[in-house]
DNA sequence: CTTAGCACTCTAATATCTCATGTGCTATTA
DNA sequence: TAATAGCACATGAGATATTAGAGTGCTAAG
């Protein structure tokens, strides 16, 4: 434990180093504590030994650790009372009852994104318990299909595939409508297992069904439920920030950002606001991710926040919870 | 005109400046122009003052100017033949018979980035002139619905709406038979004013047909026609360029890539390949685009790759001209 | 426990120097 | 007349030195 004194020094140098990207040095703060920058420095060097500090050479001031960040995230920081300006911004989205979810998703991201300069993300609509509601396979030509599936949720998906032979409209009737017959009312994530086990039965025994169509469906619905949306906002913002001013950082970021199997990793599977610094994000050192699962009516998401570990904890938790909690009740 | 020897200076010139992005000096030239420094200064003093050179400093070797770029591309380049290599990774795409035109799109962006170094982006879909086949509207909820259009070309298009009160079933399936009967075997860009001029008045008559389903169809409708689906591969590719060094540029160009309206504005309307050097592209003067134009049955799109002015276009137009001609006979 | 004082360290900005490369010009050559 | 050799000059890139400023650690005294 850390005293009175020392927690409130590491909230000053935390708080400085976030507005000015500048290591903090003793003098500064001597003034705040009422002590003199004998004082400070001392109270510095035990933060230093217990991990909560750095420098960034042997002279310089002191910057606060992954773990320094830690300590200011979990025990220190109080999250920020929303502006009225972030509020104003937030609500032209909240208060617009003709948006859809991925609207208001899409316009909570890039407003966020411009709000913070940082980069947004949202993973989500995985639609795993969306129930089917119906299933269709439209012809397009001889050897090529649509198919379309449609939830309870209002979720769409659609697959175009072709096939070697040409089949005809009764066998793609005969065939869908049994698929229907099985899969409408089933979430689908359990919708490949009952094709399986009991669909695939009767189409192998009965000639008139049509294996080929059957599955190229099944693909279809395995990549429906392996997939995941992820939409971008603001992947250029990071750059503004100082400590991104070298190429090759920008370099290994942007190319994490373009490696959507990368990004999918960044789901979130707790809930609340998850904030993840520096290595925890396992993105990059020097970058921070604050997350939230959202969910309504059962469509669940992920909104993530990525940044620098310098970055505003207290404003974005407060921004991101606002965001959760108005998604969650639309 | 240009004679003989200062054809050959430039095109030395050019070729060596992409290989190598360092001005190119005089006494490099003269073993392979068989003559002295000297003469190799004087020839390109004389380029330089009808301006297909140009100098970084007083100096400093010669670097070909946009102009000097054009001349080469126009006159004096030679399309390069395809390596084995280039067209073994294409062919992975062009030979699988089961990839949809989506997937070639997408695959071909992204082997081609990655053999280039280069952004490749894909306007497409634009599909004005597919014709519907279907139109379906399926509620979800009281007051919420999903309406899906589909194309003779196979592609699909659902937009997920909510209307003030509920609808009834009945409502719903005489408003959409009404749609469909006016509106299959339409094309897509005369849909609008079908609807308009000869759905309208009979909706307005009628109290049964829903008219605020029929206006959020018509909005439906309005996006899908000038919506563009936009795809980007190798959007960090071109950081890679050692003229895109620097945190200013690097940032205008992400931010542009970021910039939907301004991407839009890549379609391209002429045919065959199309080279855009430097402010020719108005994208940015350290850029160039190479854009072709595919058609498919009628399916139009753009794919364009942008890269460096100091890029290999005696490569790139040929690799692009080899997708545009498979796409083309997908 | 706190503080004043001092020697020491390190960065960042600036200036200086050198070297290699390349130019323009002029007089000379074929 | 076109090509060349020679030479003075320009510049960038890299190495090195200098300086000012900010900050530290440590010690001894309050």
């Amino acid at each position: 434990m850390i005293s009175e004194r020392q927690t409130q020094l590491l909230k000053i140098i935390v708080e400085e180093y976030i507005k000015t990207a500048k290591p903090v040095g003793s003098k500064a703060i001597c003034d705040i504590l009422d002590c003199s920058s004998a004082t400070v420095r001392n109270e510095m060097s035990f933060l230093e030994d217990i991990g909560l500090l750095e420098k960034t050479h042997t002279s310089s001031g002191r910057i606060p650790s992954e773990k320094g960040y830690r300590y200011y995230v979990d025990n220190i920081m109080v999250p920020k009372e929303m502006t009225g300006d972030d509020m104003l911004k937030l609500q032209t989205i909240f208060k617009n009852n003709s948006l859809v979810l991925s609207d208001v998703i899409m316009k909570s991201l890039e407003i966020v994104s411009e709000l913070t300069n940082c980069t947004l993300i949202s993973l989500g609509n995985s639609s795993m318990d969306n129930i089917v509601s119906k299933v269709e396979v439209i012809p397009i030509s001889r050897t090529n299909l649509v198919a379309i599936i449609v939830t309870d949720k209002g979720h769409v998906e659609n697959r175009n595939f072709n096939v070697d032979e040409g089949i005809s409209p009764l066998e793609i009737k005969q065939t869908v409508d049994l698929i229907n017959k099985y899969v409408v009312g089933t979430p689908l994530e359990e919708v490949l297992s009952k094709l399986e086990f009991e669909v695939k039965p009767i189409i192998n025994e009965n000639v008139q069904y049509q294996k080929q169509l059957f599955d190229a469906f099944c693909n279809f619905i395995n990549d429906v439920t392996s997939e995941s949306d992820i939409k971008m906002s603001g992947a250029s913002n990071i750059l503004k920030q100082p400590e991104f001013s070298d190429t090759n950082k920008i370099r290994s970021i942007l190319e994490k950002f373009e490696d959507k199997e990368f990004i999918k990793n960044i789901k979130e599977e707790e809930s609340g606001i998850n904030v993840y610094i520096g290595s925890e994000s396992e993105f990059d050192d020097d970058v921070s991710i604050i997350k939230t699962k959202y969910n309504v009516d059962g469509v669940e998401g992920t909104i993530a926040l990525i940044g620098p570990t310098r970055i505003e904890y207290d404003r974005i938790i407060t921004l991101l919870d606002y965001i959760k909690k108005n998604i969650d009740s639309e």
